[in-house]
RNA sequence: GGGCGCUUAGCUCAGCCGGGAGAGCACCUGCCUUACAAGCAGGGGGUCAUAGGUUCGAUCCCUGUAGCGCCCA
């Protein structure tokens, strides 16, 4: 049989992926007999693009899934996208301004059906590229956001918590955003250290003519809405002031001036202007006082009607009015610079707008503290560990949950307003007010938070609220798997909303990866163009390379560099195993058949390689339980190019080459095991070189996809076989070693005298003769307890056991020969001196665990006879 | 201000239960050896950030310090 000379992934990965489709082996089927495990897969954003985040993401769950799969376990990957409502519905209306065209001028109804349209445009995009990763998801079980079942999943969950008291609607602070024009929650508003100033304002005290309360302020605009002046309690500056009334500069309206504990004496002035409005904990402050509100901007950012003469400015244009006017009436006192963290849109990165305003919340606290348990109790874990710290920080610091947005792409709010002022929310429109009878009912125009909706995705996509066969077998999911920029968006909203609506946690592991960086570690972003297409490094180097690239190498939780070196490093790494494949298959005759193996018939490398492979299954599936992923790799590819290819296949080419030699048979029966086991191991890694070189090799599976995953073998573990392969590599290398010392080349062989005393050694070195012909380019092997005939004609190294002497004639400069065994004899000086150390060490001895101590005084005895050897070969040398 | 992570070869990073520091790339030498030059064989290169502590023994565990990065307020 014979392929071609490289692998070229474009011709087997669209086949071997529609082949995996035809034969339905995604498809997870509900068996009683088997253990479900199930993955959902975090959304992607149903118009968006695939990237190397995602590439990420869903390599790992293809490597787990796949894994289990193999284990024989009912293994569920459901995919599925998200209606990311704020990204799309601000695609849609910046295409919309293009056209000339507000949102408003459109309608909702045709907005949303622009918005379906779009969908439909795109909407298969990012389900095609995560095909191309080789991901091995259940299409059949395929869901979006928006679907009838996870709509009805999104109303069911609002009108439970609505009637339980933990939805309500109210006028509270909450973030906007002047130019999506909509509340977002907090999780959602991005902080960033600014340069700004500091302004020293005096306010008048009145009735005390000539003094004044000195505030400073970050945002002088906002005086226009102040409704107090605060300071501490017991600060003594102010005492006095406390129940006294200030004038508004600019306003000319009378405020109170207020103590609460909130005020930090030691910042500013030590007396803070109080916007409730317009803050979050001035917000605070007015409650506790029971301050008026005055808002004194509009949704647009810019000032309203109760900012007198502001009005219709910008909300910086008014800064500077505000701090121009304020000059001139001699109120300020002075502008210090001052850095400070301004809040962001997370979308358009506007500077978001604290206000007050009315709209829909999710109560937080009851819902938080069962989410806090199951974390510390162990019943979800996170790995790494640390992420579950991030977790808590934020669960027990968290706010309500502002849900409303005022959007129209989205799951519309199920609430209900009757003319008579009734509210009502229900699970269908209500055809009349139940408390007037009223018909005239008016549905909330906002939509929820995407997240909202996303937070329900572990069971809502398996059928919540029905109790269905999947949600009952599948349901509560093994693992999640993302990254640590998305702990509080989504993972602790799917952990307490599972608790709260289904009793049962949502997953058992999260496991936590890190971002995707550039070579140069910067985060890969639209605006920096330093982003790296995977579907463009799946074009030129196959989808094996890039998976490889993404998982090689990196440690859990961590960030990792994505690199060329690494993606050619994948690439070559598929090649070599092509080419070590087509070497085993082009040594099989057409009607090769191993089912008469005679085991007797192994030699040490056949035992040896078969006791490494099995040693290789128990690694990998360790530390792939343990999600190692990148140590589960590294052994698998030191393995398969190391000691299957540089040595096994090596070691086994006399035996192949002599179609006669008894357990030729045997030896390709071990080529074709090894190489299948390693195709296994590796097949979730790289799915489409695996499958492409299993399906050729001799086997019972139609598959790797669907092969038993190995299983560790007592039966398998050869210790003496690897003791002796052991010994002869050693002298193999020593060889090697010398004559690339000596610069001779492959060709030039040369006779070797292996000098040994022990019987045992030089019946291993017998036996392996022709390993030491074919891999240390020896013509003659000579194995022998006499050193007789050996002269100044011969280099020689020493290794355990045994004095190994090439004649290389005029090749030899003797006094370089003597320089490289001198280098010999100060190293092997400096061995012994550190065994001796620790050995005279008492309490070493003593108290260190006999196995480290006998190894210790193994090793003194071995670098004491290498000792011997080089000072008597230098005696000789020089005589 | 609180929390977390990182610091190991020229670069990017691994390093399990504490018992002689590893890989990829780069570099140097020799090889088109009938699977693979996307390859083979060999080589050079490290005070494991720093100061202490625990220990017979520390890259690893503990404490402090410095630098870098991230999250939260």
């Amino acid at each position: 049989m014979e392929l071609a000379k490289t692998y070229e992934p474009k011709e087997v990965e669209d086949k071997l992926y529609k082949r995996w489709m035809e034969n339905g082996y995604f498809h997870a089927k509900i068996d009683p007999n088997k253990t479900p495990y199930t993955i959902v897969i975090p959304p992607p954003n149903i118009t968006g693009q695939l990237h190397m985040g995602h590439a990420l993401d869903n390599t790992l769950q293809d490597i787990l899934i796949r894994m289990k799969r193999m284990q024989g376990y009912s293994a569920l990957w459901l995919p599925g996208t998200d209606h990311a409502s704020i990204a799309t519905e601000a695609r849609i209306v910046e295409k919309l301004k293009e056209e000339g065209v507000t949102k408003e001028d459109l309608g909702r109804e045709k907005f949303l059906e622009r918005a379906w349209e779009w969908k439909k445009q795109y909407g298969g995009r990012i389900v095609s590229q995560l095909k191309k990763l080789g991901s091995s998801c259940d299409w059949e079980r395929e869901r979006f956001t928006m679907d009838e079942g996870l709509s009805k999943a999104v109303t069911e969950v609002f009108v439970r918590l609505y009637e339980k008291g933990l939805i309500y609607r109210g006028e509270r602070i909450i973030n906007w955003c002047p130019i999506c024009g909509t509340s977002i929650s907090d999780a959602e508003v991005e902080y960033e250290e600014q340069k700004g100033n500091l302004w020293h304002i005096k306010y008048p005290v009145k009735g005390q003519e000539g003094r004044f309360i000195t505030v400073a302020t970050t945002r002088p605009e906002t005086m226009l809405g102040d409704t107090a002046v605060a300071v501490h309690p017991e600060d003594d500056r102010y005492k006095d002031l406390v129940g006294k009334t200030v004038i508004l500069p600019l306003m000319n309206r009378e405020i109170p001036v207020i103590a609460d504990e909130y005020v930090d004496p030691s910042f500013g002035t030590g007396a803070v202007k109080i916007t409730p409005a317009h803050d979050p904990n001035d917000f605070e402050v007015g409650l506790r006082h029971g301050l008026d509100l005055v808002k004194v901007m509009n949704d647009d950012a810019t000032m309203n009607k109760n900012a007198g003469a502001y009005a219709g400015m910008d909300r910086y244009e008014a800064r500077k009015a505000v701090v121009k006017d304020l000059e001139k009436e001699g109120l300020l006192v002075k502008i210090e610079e001052h850095t400070h963290n301004v809040g962001a849109c997370y979308r358009c990165s506007t500077v978001i707008e604290p206000m007050v305003s009315m709209q829909w919340f999710v109560k937080m606290e009851p819902l938080a503290k069962p989410a806090i348990e199951v974390v510390k109790n162990g019943t979800v874990k996170f790995v790494p560990e640390r992420f579950s710290k991030i977790y808590y920080n934020w669960m027990e610091n968290i706010r309500d949950w502002c849900i409303s947005r005022q959007l129209w792409r989205g799951h519309q709010i199920p609430a209900y307003y009757c003319e008579c002022g009734e509210i009502i929310v229900a699970r269908t429109a209500p055809e009349k007010c139940p408390k007037c009878q009223s018909t005239n009912l008016v549905q909330d125009q906002d939509t929820l938070d995407t997240w909202f909706s996303s937070a329900l995705w572990p069971f809502s996509t398996l059928g919540w609220p029905d109790e269905t066969e999947d949600l009952k077998y599948f349901y509560p999911t093994d693992v999640l798997v993302t990254g640590y920029d998305i702990i509080f968006f989504w993972v602790a909203r799917m952990i307490f909303s599972a608790l709260e609506h289904t009793g049962k946690e949502p997953f058992k592991h999260v496991v936590i990866h890190g971002l995707v960086r550039d070579a140069l570690g910067r985060k890969m972003s639209k605006s920096l163009g330093n982003g790296i297409d995977p579907l463009e490094v799946i074009e030129n180097y196959g989808t094996d390379a890039l998976r490889f690239a993404l998982i090689i190498g990196v440690s859990p939780g961590n960030d990792l560099r994505f690199s060329d070196d690494k993606i050619l490093a994948g690439r070559n790494f598929a090649n070599k195993i092509w080419n070590a494949s087509r070497f085993v298959l082009m040594n099989f005759d057409e009607d090769i058949d191993f089912s008469d193996i005679d085991e007797s018939l192994f030699g040490i490398p056949e035992k040896w390689i078969l006791s490494r492979v099995n040693d290789l299954v128990r690694e990998v599936t360790v530390n792939l339980d343990k999600y190692e992923f990148g140590i589960a790799l590294q052994k698998i590819y030191e393995f398969v190019w190391e000691e299957f290819c540089d040595w096994y296949i090596e070691l086994v080419k006399p035996r192949l080459y002599d179609r006669e030699a008894p357990g030729r048979k045997e030896s390709l029966y071990v080529l074709n095991k090894v190489l299948s086991v390693s195709m296994q191991l590796l097949h979730p890694f790289m799915p489409f070189v695996t499958e492409e070189i299993y399906t050729h090799l001799v086997n019972d599976d139609p598959s790797v996809m669907i092969s038993k995953w190995p299983e560790y073998s007592e039966r398998y573990t050869y210790e003496q076989e690897e003791k002796q392969m052991d010994e002869i590599m050693t002298a193999i290398k020593a060889i090697r070693n010398i004559r690339a010392d000596m610069n001779v080349p492959p060709t030039r062989k040369a006779k070797a005298i292996l000098a040994v005393s022990d019987k045992g050694l030089a019946d291993i070195y017998e036996s392996g003769k022709v390993y030491f012909e074919k891999l240390a380019y020896c013509s003659e092997v000579v194995i022998t307890e006499s050193k007789e005939g050996i002269d100044k004609n011969f280099v020689s190294a020493v290794v355990k056991g045994c004095e190994i002497y090439i004649p290389l004639g005029d090749l030899i400069d003797i006094e370089k020969e003597i320089q490289r065994l001198q280098g010999e004899k100060e190293r092997l000086e400096g061995e012994i001196e550190r065994v001796n150390q620790k050995l005279a060490n008492e309490s070493f001895v003593k108290k260190a665990p006999e196995k480290v101590v006998n190894a210790e005084k193994e090793k003194k005895a071995k670098y004491e006879m290498m000792y011997e050897s080089v000072l008597e070969r230098i005696r000789a040398l020089t005589q």
